[in-house]
DNA sequence: CAGGCCGTGCTTTTT
DNA sequence: GCACGGCCTG
């Protein structure tokens, strides 16, 4: 493609970052302004205009990303070298080439948070610290959490010396130090330590940093707003001589800061790189102009943001609709049949469809529901592959094969499948390992020197080191033969093939597809083929990515997944207080988890092309119990037609099953009754009218439009109560509507915080301030 | 050493 | 409400 041609199919600003060629550049990418497009066309600018393509690096955070990118790339520029990569595997090439800087051997491991967890277990064992009191899980999620922040073991331990932490913190300040050690001998990094160690690298080899610093000349980081401290750190220490950084992102679609990402590192931008030019992508092709007010009117209520506009060309389509259900059984049927209804009528295809949610366990009725009304659909969640147990168990015999150290594999497969290891032999080994300063393969090599092992034992771990011993990809000839040689051998497969269920079917299924996967790798990189290659590609890459488009099924996924996503007809379900936002984030003290929230939402909903739903319900069950619920503060903030399938005329519903009867829902719910909002709008109830409705913000709804005599409105933010048991507080937060109307006080005597319903609280108003 | 029973404890999850 | 992990029994 001539590139004249090219240019003029770009926007004014599209073109601007396109030829934009030395400097720091700062894009910010508003939902589907076409970034991506926008990059790869940058790339292929620069390297016309004589850019050495191997002095470019382009970072993204996904697989997926980094495929979509280099393909693009492919495309324009066959042939060219750019090296297009995730953060995780850039540093782990660099730490293979520089792992002894760190302490490490070339052939280090690669714990996933499976294997972390297991040797943080193994770690809490070895200094006699109950597991069970101390869940494995949450230690590791607190020692990720300080490697985010780019806390050493070292610094934990003296930052919590220096003042006194908590329970769990000096749980921590022990496991930290120690599951560090362990790491080492294991010869393994976490996937937060291959960002900690690449810094750590590049700080302490000036000359190593400016060699990096020269060869990459360019580098564009895609989805800047979520870069945690060690990304922004490795980023910026390799865009210092050559200042040509491109960042690229949006604040308002940040929402892995619990993560560690920092949304501050995209926001400073312009501060760490005074020369930088900035360009906004603020025209929409994507969504229709309904959905984009609506998306944008909710997400101008965050402050922590750069101010950017949502503009489109695209037609008006029709309003975002609020669907108003009873319950979440209601809802799921409603969706179901509308689905069924819309592809009857053959507006849509069932792979039109997505439908978000705020967690997982949201997604199981609606399954349900689907599966009922015969919808074909898919769930973007489960065990990514590499993850399942029986893929898990066949890499580590390699892992152990190509890193004799790796704790995590000896521990998970030395009994798998069982061969008279049992835990009483393998806690003693770990003993006896550990005190003569022996790996556990060279120990159990040797296990007849351990006196406190019987002679069964010793013959067992004998057999089995001798076994693994003979593993060699030498001797196999490829990774695909190794493996075949490993399950023939091991018998890990026993068993399954004569099995009839489902269960072991699937696994075999499973072991059968990871030898392909591995034959595929072997002809793919020929004589290059190396076990470090293969293992490197199966612990960075996740099989998740590959969800279908063009499926013919309906795609339910939560809310964090749908991002760089999007779908002609999106449904946003239970978008109730409590869930989004979720309760969590009401129950922090900072601020910025609510509007992490908020952009969550805004995320959602700017995944949808033409149609936008929202749904709410009047209950939903929570753990086992079916709670009242109460609409999000975030609706008051946005843009809707009420359709209300809640009081009984609801719009197209008129599945016969399951639908409770007005008596039912009079017994069961004493406050059933239609909230004013609803009542308003009762003209709302088909979705084919709604086109035709004016629109409405629920603010507009609750400022007294509405008949809402029977609501005490007496309270204000701000406003001073007293309530019989708690005392004093102050008000922070009003959201509902009508009987539904809540109040959030946080409490003066300690760091009590709590949600009333307006109506029914004893709340006694004090005054302001 | 497997299979069942009970108690616990619950967001999100790019790598 | 359900899933996972630990513990106990056959």
């Amino acid at each position: 493609m001539p590139h004249t041609s090219l240019s003029d199919q770009l926007t004014a600003s599209q073109r601007r970052a396109v030829e934009h060629r030395d400097g720091p550049l700062l894009i910010l990418a508003g939902p589907g302004s076409g970034k991506t497009r926008v990059i790869t066309q940058r790339i292929a600018q620069m390297v016309r205009r004589g850019v050495d393509p191997r002095s470019i690096l382009a970072i993204t955070f996904t697989n997926k990303a980094a495929g979509e990118m280099a393909d693009r790339v492919e495309a324009l520029l066959p042939g060219a070298k750019v090296w297009v990569s995730t953060f995780h595997k850039f540093c782990a090439r660099l730490l293979r080439q520089h792992a002894r800087g760190v302490g490490l051997d070339t052939n280090y491991s690669i714990f996933d948070t499976v294997d972390q967890r297991q040797l943080i277990k193994l770690t809490m064992r070895e200094l006699d610290i109950d597991p069970v009191t101390y869940q494995p899980a949450k230690i590791a999620a607190q020692i990720s959490s300080a490697k985010n922040r780019m806390q050493s073991s070292e610094m934990f331990v003296q930052h919590y010396e220096e003042r006194i932490g908590n329970h769990d913190q000096a749980v921590v300040a022990r496991v930290y130090p120690a599951y560090q050690r362990a790491l080492l001998a294991s010869n393994a990094v976490d996937f937060d330590d291959l960002l900690l160690h690449t810094v750590a690298l590049l700080v302490e080899n000036p000359e190593l940093r400016s060699e990096l610093d020269a060869r990459f000349r360019y580098v564009l980081v895609d989805e800047y707003q979520d870069t945690n401290l060690a990304q922004y750190q490795i980023v910026t220490a390799i865009s210092q001589e050559h200042r040509n950084l491109c960042a690229t992102g949006d604040p308002d679609q940040s929402i892995y800061g619990w993560r560690g990402a920092r949304i501050g590192n995209i926001l400073r931008f312009e501060n760490d790189f005074p020369e930088a030019e900035v360009v906004r992508l603020e025209e929409n092709f994507r969504s229709t102009q309904h959905i984009l007010a609506s998306a944008d009117s909710l997400i101008a209520h965050n402050v922590e943001r750069k101010a950017k506009s949502l503009i489109t060309d695209n037609p008006q389509g029709a309003p975002v609709e609020l669907l108003n259900f009873y319950d979440e059984r209601q809802e799921a049927d409603v969706i179901a049949s509308e689905i069924n209804r819309m592809v009857a009528e053959g507006d849509e295809s069932y792979n039109d469809f997505a439908i978000f949610y705020r967690v997982n366990a949201l997604s199981r009725k609606i399954e349900r529901a689907l599966s009922e009304h015969r919808v074909p659909y898919q769930v973007a969640a489960g065990l990514a592959f590499y993850e399942r147990a029986e893929i898990k168990d066949l890499l580590a015999y390699l892992r152990l094969v190509h890193n004799p150290k790796d704790v995590a594999s000896f521990a998970r497969v030395v009994n798998t499948p069982t061969r008279g290891i049992g835990k009483k032999t393998q806690s003693r080994l770990n003993r006896w390992a550990s005190t003569e300063g022996l790996s556990l393969m060279v120990a159990a090599a040797q296990a007849e020197r351990c006196p406190q092992l019987g002679a069964r034992a010793v013959k067992a771990l004998k057999a089995f080191t001798a076994m693994i011993e003979q593993f060699s990809l030498a001797d196999a000839g490829s990774i695909s033969d190794l493996l075949r040689m490993i399950i023939d051998q091991t018998q890990l497969t026993r068993g399954w093939a004569d099995s009839d269920t489902e269960q072991d079917q699937q696994r075999l299924a499973n072991v059968n597809e990871l030898v392909t996967d591995a034959s595929q790798y072997d002809t793919a990189v020929g004589s290059e083929s190396s076990l470090e290659g293969f293992l490197e590609t199966t612990s960075l890459v996740n099989e998740g990515d590959s969800l279908d488009g063009e499926t013919g099924r309906v795609t339910l996924m939560t809310l964090h997944a749908a991002k760089g996503l999007e779908f002609p007809v999106v449904y946003v379900v239970g978008v109730e207080e409590n869930l989004i936002p979720h309760e969590r984030s009401l129950r922090s003290d900072d601020w910025r988890e609510k509007e992490e929230e908020r952009r969550l939402l805004f995320v959602g909903m700017t995944r949808a092309m033409r149609r936008l739903f929202l749904t709410q319900t009047l209950r939903r069950d929570f753990r086992g119990r079916s709670l009242a619920t109460i609409p999000s503060e975030f609706l008051m903030e946005t843009e809707f037609v009420l359709n209300n399938y809640a009081d009984g005329l609801g719009g197209e519903w008129d599945s016969t099953a399951n639908r409770p009867t007005h008596d039912e829902m009079d017994q069961s719910v004493p406050d059933h009754d239609v909230p004013p909002i609803a009542a308003n709008m009762q003209h709302a109830r088909s979705t084919k009218q709604s086109a035709k409705l004016s629109l409405t913000t629920a603010a507009d709804l609750l400022n007294g439009t509405s008949d809402q005599a029977d609501i005490p409105v007496g309270f204000a933010e701000g406003m001073t109560v007293r309530h019989p048991k708690y005392g004093l507080g102050t008000v922070t937060t009003l959201s509902g509507f009508s009987k539904n109307r809540a109040v959030t006080v946080q409490f003066h005597d300690r760091d009590r915080i709590e949600t009333f319903i307006a109506a029914k609280c004893p709340l006694q108003p004090v005054g302001m301030g």
